[in-house]
DNA sequence: TCAATATATGAACATTGTTCACTAAATTTG
DNA sequence: CAAATTTAGTGAACAATGTTCATATATTGA
C-alpha cells in the first residue's frame, strides 16, 4: 500500500519535472501532453494514468515555482538593511524573477478561471504569490509600526495587480521596449506606490 | 477598380462583425475560424481570402472596441463637474468596461507578442487603451496646473498596468469574489493611486 | 506457477488553424 | 453574344492539440 503511494508520487514527479523544465525553458506554449510525456520519457496516454488533464499537470508546478520564486527574492535582498527600501526591493526582484521565467509567469497569471477544477488552492498561491515572497518585509514594517495591517494588505492588494499588469505589458508586448527602460519604468512606479518615508 | 475595394471591405466587415459578436457574446475562447465564419455565412476556407490568419481578423477587431470604451467612459461621467473626481471615475468606468465585455478584454491583454505580425498599429492602440478612453480628463488636470504632464503620463503608466493586473485577477480568477467586492477594492486602490485634493 | 490486478500504450476521435486544388461565377475580350 | 480568363468561394486534407478506451504487458499475490 505505502509502496504503491511512493512509486506514484515518483511518477507524478518525473512528469512534473518534465513539465517544470519546458515551462522555464520554452514556455507555456511548448508544453504539450505530448512533450511533457516525451522528457519524462513515457507515452502521452499515461499521463492520463497519474493526472486528471494537462491542467491537473500544469497546476501541481506552481508549487514549486513559487517556492522558487521565494527564494529567488530572499537571496537578492538579504543583504540590504530591513525596511521600506528592502521591501521596494523585493517587489523589483518579485518582477524580475517572472521576466526571467516567462513560462513561470503565463502560468501563473494567463490560466483562466475554468482551467482550475478543485485547485482552489493552487489559486490561493498564485493570488498571494506577492505577498509570500515578501512576507518577512511586510512583517517587519508593521512590527516597526511604519504601517498598520490593513495599510500593508491594501498596498500588496495593489501592487500584486500592478506587478501582474506590468509583466503583461512588457512579457507580452514589449512595452515598454527594452530591458533598461522597464527597469527604470518598475522602479518609479514602485516609488509612486510606496513612497520613501512617509508611511 | 474601386468597386472590389468597396466589395472586398464589406467582406472583411462582415467577419470582423461576426468576430466581435462571437468575442462579446460567447468570448475568446468561442473564437474559431470555423464558428467566426458560420456567423458571418460563409466557409472557414473563405475567411482566408480576406484574412492573412486567425489574428489578422482578431485584432482588426481592436479599432473598434477601444471606440466602443472610449463612449462606454464618456456616456457614464460626462454628468459629473471636470477635475480629480471626474478622472477617477473615469478611470473607475474604464475597468467596469473589460468586467462587461470580458471576451474584450482577452482580446486586448491576453495576446502574445508573437500573435502581431505587422500589427504595430493595432498594439498601440491596446497600449494606449486608458489613455485614449480618459485622454479629456487628463489634458484637464494639466491644463488646470493640478499636474504636469510627465506626472500624468507616469500615472497613466501606472494606472494602465494596475489597470489590467486587476482585471486579470477579477476576470480570470474571481478574486475578489463578489462584483461588490471588487468594486470596492478599485475604488480604493484608484484612490491610493490618485489621492483626491493632493497633486 | 498461474491467476488476478495494475500499468503503460497506441489507435482512434474531435477540434483546432492552415493550405491547396477545384468549381462556379463574374468579368473581360474577341 | 460567345469564348476565354480571371476571380471568389469551397471542401478535402494535413498537422497538432487534448482526451478516451481497449489491449498488451508487467507486476503482484496465493
Amino acid at each position: 500500500m505505502k509502496n504503491k503511494e511512493i512509486q506514484e508520487q515518483r511518477m507524478r514527479d518525473y512528469f512534473i519535472q518534465a513539465c517544470k523544465d519546458l515551462l522555464k525553458g520554452e514556455g507555456l506554449r511548448s508544453v504539450s501532453v505530448r512533450s511533457v510525456a516525451d522528457r519524462a520519457g513515457y507515452s502521452f496516454a499515461t499521463m492520463y494514468n497519474y493526472f486528471r488533464d494537462i491542467n491537473d499537470l500544469l497546476f501541481l508546478c506552481v508549487n514549486d515555482f513559487q517556492n522558487e520564486c521565494n527564494e529567488f527574492v530572499a537571496e537578492r535582498i538579504h543583504k540590504l538593511p530591513m525596511g521600506e527600501a528592502r521591501f521596494r526591493k523585493a517587489v523589483q526582484v518579485y518582477v524580475e524573477f517572472f521576466v526571467e521565467y516567462p513560462g513561470v509567469f503565463e502560468l501563473f497569471f494567463m490560466a483562466r478561471k475554468g482551467d482550475f477544477g478543485n485547485r482552489e488552492n493552487i489559486l490561493e498561491i498564485i493570488n498571494n504569490s506577492l505577498k509570500t515572497a515578501t512576507i518577512d518585509e511586510w512583517n517587519y514594517l508593521i512590527k516597526q509600526g511604519d504601517m498598520s495591517r490593513s495599510e500593508v494588505n491594501n498596498k500588496l492588494s495593489l501592487l500584486q495587480s500592478w506587478a501582474t499588469g506590468v509583466l503583461i505589458h512588457y512579457l507580452n508586448r514589449l512595452q515598454p521596449e527594452s530591458y533598461e527602460e522597464f527597469l527604470k519604468t518598475i522602479k518609479r512606479e514602485i516609488r509612486l506606490i510606496l513612497p520613501p518615508g512617509q508611511d
